[in-house]
DNA sequence: CTGTTAATGCTACTATGTTGCATCAATCAA
DNA sequence: TTGATTGATGCAACATAGTAGCATTAACAG
């Protein structure tokens, strides 16, 4: 279930790093070496699950102050679909921007590759778009077979 | 600029809530009036002051309650987009599904009323679709002219 | 190896949202 | 109009998500 790179490895973490001018200490390599290694976008928790398990230490606020780097140099992205907590990805080739469908029943945040959003809407006068976040939400395939009345 | 309603009334406040078998009290009637008189997606922070200008008193709570039922009932729906609150509008018609702006400069929420959500995208074979969120961050009329580099 | 300074890891704090429970008041029936 | 019923409120306490300040540590250039 995690084998899947779902984003280009653009090269390795230290590397993704150093390009921008960033030192690549352990907790920012471990976070995009976990982001590369997951299928779906991940939140702070999952984040910091994952670091425990790969035996790298880190404090909450480094996770988060990490995180904001990543997202500020452009080589990760915010989410923010599903409950109120962010969730973030490796940032792809900017052409190849996906949907994400956000489940209410398990509220698993799943990356729609197929599913494009659309680049140029008719914005009014004066606006600047920067990015475009398109987010599905209703049941994914797991709970929606199992179907439940409450989410 | 408060004077446009963006969404059709649909019947007063209490009309609303009592077809749906709720009681007509003073916090849903204001938060109902708040937001059919406001042409954006309203904060919890929002409401709140929307209510105290208008001299009803409630507790932090009680607009967390009364919005959940309204949701709930369909009367008013959640976005998620901005900064990590929620923000509330009322449901139009379910055939007229708009966009949002959001300005990351300003953080205001912005109806785009002419961009429509693309209602059928093809989704993986399991999944449920309930609805669809569009929201486009960039920079608004306003904060677009006055140009600033950080956000 | 050493100095510089970007990152870290505390501690504390703010903002946002939720739970439990006693009290109040909207509605209904008489 | 007057209760009786029970949905909604208000309060206190808690939970979760995220931020700020500052002393300490460790990347990395030399």
């Amino acid at each position: 279930m995690s084998s899947v790179l779902h984003h280009p490895p653009a090269g390795v973490a230290r590397d993704l790093i150093a390009a921008r001018g960033g030192r690549a200490t352990r907790t920012r390599i471990a976070v995009i070496e976990a982001l590369q290694a997951c299928a779906h976008p991940m939140s702070h928790d999952e984040l910091g699950a994952a670091l425990d398990a790969a035996g790298v230490a880190h404090d909450r606020v480094t996770l988060y102050r990490a995180l904001e780097w990543l997202v500020g140099q452009g080589i990760a992205t915010r989410i923010a679909g599903g409950e109120r907590a962010w969730r973030f990805e490796l940032r792809g080739d900017d052409s190849h921007r996906h949907a994400h469908f956000h489940c209410e029943r398990c509220g698993q945040i799943v990356c729609l590759e197929d599913v494009a959003v659309t680049s140029a809407p008719p914005l009014p006068a004066g606006f600047e778009l920067d990015r475009s976040e398109l987010v599905l939400h209703g049941a994914c395939a797991d709970c929606g077979r199992q179907r439940e009345g409450r989410r």
